[in-house]
DNA sequence: TGTTAACCGAGACGGTACGTCTCGTCTTGCG
DNA sequence: CGCAAGACGAGACGTACCGTCTCGGTTAACA
């Protein structure tokens, strides 16, 4: 019987500018006055828009938030294309020697994580994901796990040259050395290191125990 | 110099059964409602108090909640001590067998995880901690560090047995099976039970490469 | 120059029936329960409107009421305009006898003193007006002075008429009568009656020297 | 059966030292900061006392300023005792010209209303009195009933000289001079002048109408 | 090409909570 | 026991945003 109730906006006729102008205005104000006191008034004054221009298109204030960071993602995605030499997120490089190829990319995830300019709204979207489920399980679907995804298959590739065991799980192996610097930068429960992300890598490959 | 601006109040002639209501309030509103909608107002009249009892003793909503839930660890601490046999929080067991004192302890911690009455002032705490790093910082010394602590001694121990390398860093050492399962929990990055932490423990000893 | 701060409200997009509603809940809270005791919040709440739109349109509770009066006054005058034999305050009677006109309005006059849905919002404004001069050069000039203006004109058509000296200002002498019934209605300084207004027309007219 | 409520003070061990500050700190605050912006609480910092001392003693703001003005009334009545020309409103002089003698006491009303230092407390007390019947007739008994006193004692004399008709009521008589300016003060009706009070002497005495 | 239906900006509306202020009561030492 | 001091429960203050609801105005696609 289809949906009724407030009868859908017609997504062909929206403004294009209105959406880019929300986008940047949010990402603005997340980064200049943080994520509790970014309102959705003050989105849309900054961006020059109705209040109802935003309510007919996102349903919260996270979700627009969650959006506006998807695309600057996007953006940043497509900014990195055009220099191709870059591995970056794009393809954990495969050198045959994964313990550098891991250090490598955790060194530049360990910048990434000190940009002000990501860190404000990954914090403010994080958060907002911690104690609203549904959204954080959107987080993750749409920017951690295919991140997470890569050291998945450089990791299958590296039981396949032998250098992992084979009854081992990526999916689980990549979180010890991954979790660890999640945890440090969201919970600020240690310093970030180039230094540490390399332990992590050599703790996380030998084991703990003596061998 | 001296006493400043709004002449702090004298901490002597405070009320015991408003800061007790208040600290009951707080976690039940929380629990019931989630933190976003867990108001001043709202623990204020559930607790039989005046606004401003709140405001003259706690900054923040945050630092009423972080107070109520250390008193309520407290509790909960206290109450685990008149049942000495278990373990709990209170010094992780020392078998000699490492691996299987870690699993029992992190088996705890899941259940822990699970309990609701716990689950939504961590949630609440640990995300208003991840935006505001006074507050996260203040989380982390006060109620996670000295719970990491209690890993560190029990890895020392292992070390001074030979069950791990003596150059390994007790305290990084302990992130390669604590800080999955926090992730896990706090982002939804993936599902949580006994075999997942059993599995953490294995590959965190003995490492992912071949032995 | 030109607009300044905080940006005026549209008041084309004013709603009506808000205002309505706050006149009406402004008169009956000031009836009910005395204007100290009378709340932007309580007026808010009794009429079914939102806080800000009060702020939004008066600048204090006095202003409010202010309006409410003017308000209620014009409808009952527009009331007495339907039943057109009263003189009421529209015009007073010029029947040739200036003593037993003043006498009949004054008469009136005490009426109306005494109809308790007048009384309370009128004495709250007056006292408001003693203790805030500009409310109560508005009060005055709204209210009151085009009232007495009506005694201007009757006194001028008397002295044409040759029944008042043409040297007496009609300005001052109508406070002869007026004013000594004004004081003992605000401050109790002593009963009301007919027989005392029309004791006062007689000693006004007469003066209190012998002839 | 007694009154038994909250147990009533004992008077004989009243600190004479904390009332007199209490006056002073009130009349201070009306003349300062005005009526409604002053606090028991202010008063309370002011005077260096604590609340509960002037909730012990008073049960209302309005009750501590009444009490706090006739002690002012009777310093400045014991100030003006010392120069005893002053005929000040401590009896109405009686040189047989009983315009002459009304004009001069009207002329020195005029100059003590336009006196900040009795304004401000004036209308403080009048404004309450206008909204509260019970103080307003304390007022009037306490502060305004005598002096009004002393014009039906002059008038009585005048009516004994032949100056006045002996069947006019003196009470009411002295309403006419004295009440429109009592209006034009209290209620900003007109301005106010010895040329106003000297005219309406005249009226008053000769009457409205032509001789 | 003129009509019309939507999205748009703007912002008023009924509400809720904020953090502050003051009320009048209650509690705690000091003299 | 009166007093200075001040914490307390209560609740109004004026502000900031919430999410909903009109308002014109513009700007397509359709007639």
């Amino acid at each position: 019987m289809a949906t009724n109730n407030p009868a859908p906006p017609d997504s062909t006729r929206r403004s294009e500018r209105s959406r880019r102008a929300i986008y940047d205005a949010a990402i603005a104000l997340v980064v200049e006055v943080g994520y509790p006191k970014t309102t959705i008034e003050g989105i849309a004054a900054r961006a020059g828009v109705g209040k109802q221009t935003i309510y007919r298109w996102w349903p919260s204030k996270a979700d627009v938030l969650l959006e506006a960071f998807l695309d600057l993602s996007e953006q940043a995605a497509r900014a990195a294309g055009q220099e191709p030499e870059s591995g970056g997120a794009y393809g954990i490089p495969d050198t045959g020697d994964l313990a550098a190829d891991l250090k490598l990319v955790l060194r530049a995830t360990v910048d990434e994580l000190r940009d002000p300019a990501f860190e404000a709204p990954s914090r403010a979207l994080a958060a907002e994901g911690v104690v609203n489920e549904e959204l954080g399980r959107r987080f993750v679907a749409q920017l951690l796990e295919p991140s997470l995804q890569l050291y998945v298959d450089r990791l299958r590739s590296a039981q396949e040259a032998g250098g992992v065991r084979p009854d081992v799980d990526p999916r689980i192996a990549l979180e010890l050395f991954v979790s660890p610097l999640a945890q440090r930068w969201l919970q600020y429960t240690g310093p970030i290191s180039y230094e540490y992300t390399d332990t992590l890598v050599d703790y996380a490959l030998n084991g703990l125990a003596p061998r």
